[in-house]
DNA sequence: ATCACATTGTGAAACCTATCACAGCTTAAC
DNA sequence: GTTAAGCTGTGATAGGTTTCACAATGTGAT
């Protein structure tokens, strides 16, 4: 019943669509498995805050199965999804900025993921380099570009100061990172190639208290 | 020179244009003043990483000057651009679930902005609760309704334990928030009139992931 | 077997967002 | 005063995303 069909090669897929794929694959990996073998769109779309239709579009992409009258099969639909998007194997990251935002951050992603996981820190502060926090070791940010390479790392969590971030996300390029989750509150200027996703604290509070003020929930996005 | 227009009234804007403007706000406020008093759509828009056109579009809806030539007056744009955003006066936030990420979060925040602050903090543990952090009292979070009614908060930030966020989104609605930045990663279902931001670190860190395997930056977008 | 039903998969339509491109200005220079 | 230059403001356009709506389909009841 897998079709396989092209598969839609992940090209040119947006970022909206992976956002909600993403939140597809943890609901249905955080559900109580086998509760219920199937579910149907509907009820992949209310435990997301996404419509039906969107739900099956998004999951044409990834060569979906599904049956009506029964709808997809929770494991094969998950491993669908999964297969589309992770490569085989682990995907490991670094988290550049011990400070307080960094430290949690740490906290809240460390040892849990499968696919991607945090496996080396980075700071500038002696005091804090050599030392192991959430069961990752810290080293000197002069040292990312071995470590890097010697760990295969082509993901990382920037948090330091904004005053240093411009400058340590051009260390990070020239590390290899090809993807970067950035916390400071500035417009990093990068080569093309490199993948930025911002997160401004700041900035979001002040958009859900502008939002707030005028009522109504416009939409649903997972960021 | 300053059209006062329609300023067409802040309803169906759309989240990505107030992203945006906050962004502009941001880097408008932030800059070394007086340097320059005039500055062009594409010098905005260069700081931003967002297209000239774009920003002038954007411009338009706030009730714009600039002048062919010289650009946009910089003190004049900030303050059209403020006047849109925010409303007159202070507009007061609340932090709920003082873990790790809590804390990071709101020294982060705590006693920067001028127009936005967290006011109060809350959690279930007694240990933390009638401490002053980072200059916020932790309250109770039995004393949420009270505390928010004497303070006129009605924007929160939610960072308790998966676990717990749904039934706490829901105190928080029934305590009069009217918008809430939601770090617990669940889908929460609440009132429509209730504006809820979801910041999900994992997903968002997979997200990059995702990208950065297949190289490329598509496009800036400030969450 | 056959039927009635609820769902899937998807072309088409609607909607939303960003870009293009240019008329109209405003300024500076001569 | 006239001209050249380069930007703003915006209608039109292109592009992207979501929703609609319905034929096709598998399932359970009769």
């Amino acid at each position: 019943m897998v079709r396989k069909k092209s598969s839609a090669s992940q090209h040119d897929v947006s970022e909206r669509t992976i956002s909600r794929l993403l939140l597809y694959r943890k609901r249905l990996s955080g559900a109580p498995e086998d509760v219920k073998r199937f579910i149907y769109s509907y009820e992949l779309g209310a435990m997301c805050g996404v419509t039906s239709a969107q739900v099956r579009r998004d999951l044409m992409l990834v060569g979906c199965s599904g049956s009506p009258n029964r709808g997809y099969d929770r494991r094969e639909l998950l491993g669908s999804i999964e297969d589309f998007l992770y490569r085989p194997g682990v995907q490991n990251a670094a988290l550049v900025g011990l400070g307080n935002l960094g430290r949690a951050i740490l906290s809240f992603l460390a040892g849990r993921h499968s696919r991607l996981a945090i496996v080396a820190t980075f700071d500038i502060d002696p005091a804090k380099t050599n030392c192991v926090t959430f069961g990752c070791r810290c080293y000197p940010v002069a040292d990312l570009r071995t470590v890097a390479a010697a760990a295969g790392i082509e993901v990382a969590i920037l948090t330091v100061p904004a005053a240093s971030a411009q400058e340590t996300a051009g260390l990070l390029v020239a590390a290899g990172m090809r993807g970067i989750l950035n916390f400071a509150p500035v417009t990093l200027h990068l080569p093309d190639h490199v993948f930025v996703e911002d997160i401004d604290l700041a900035m979001s509070l002040e958009k859900v208290a502008f939002f707030a003020r005028r009522g109504q929930q416009m939409e649903r996005k997972h960021a």
